[in-house]
DNA sequence: ACAGTATATGAGTATATACTCATATACTCT
DNA sequence: AGAGTATATGAGTATATACTCATATACTGT
């Protein structure tokens, strides 16, 4: 059994690395494959290959064969907005640690 | 300099781990203390410490000192909507895989 | 100042993750 | 069947993370 803590955790993990959320912005707009991402991307193609694994695993994309390729989209709209309300809550912590601020 | 994709993955990976997502639905409701987190939690003094760490360097908790306590409390609401969506993906994904299908 | 309580941190360990290179698998077209 | 293309995976390595125990720091009340 899961708790209810640890089944939201694996679906935000699976968010929670740079070059998925790169994919999945990619993916906001466009249907693409691997052989598409990765030179969008400059990720080596069986790095992204696993990043897109754990994506599709964690439900965040959906994926189908065509031919040789295989395509991914967002799988739910909502995941956008994650990445929307994290966005604006990294914006508010930038603004109040200025970084280089002077003694 | 920071990525944008970096950015959120640094909200979203603070997010990212049952314990943390625990204290943070024991805060949905009220204002607690390490002390008072950590027998609910059932989780070491240390170890809830440095998960609360992670959570406010985040931007996900605020804190203040009341005394020798600590006091937190959930820094935005739309951090509980992105739990809700991902128990909702969550839900969607046990639907989908049930686990002990027979052959 | 002292005992007591709340929190933070150093050090060590075990485990998980991302990455790369090489190779295997799956499919297409001639 | 054979060459070519797209994707997946095994193996090795480097790094990050969560956890525990012990100890340090910060504050309270007598």
């Amino acid at each position: 059994m899961k708790t209810s803590a640890g089944l939201k955790a694996e679906i935000l993990l699976a968010l929670a690395h740079p070059n998925r959320i790169r994919i999945i912005e990619l993916l906001r707009k466009d249907v693409m494959c691997n052989c598409e991402l990765a030179p969008a991307l400059e990720l080596e193609q069986s790095n992204l290959s696993r990043h897109l694994k754990i994506l599709v695993q964690a439900g965040i994309l959906n994926s189908w064969k065509d031919g040789l390729r295989v395509n991914f989209k967002v799988a739910d709209d909502r995941i956008l907005k994650i990445l929307d309300v994290a966005a604006a809550i990294a914006r508010r912590e930038t603004e109040k640690k200025p970084e280089a601020l002077e003694a």
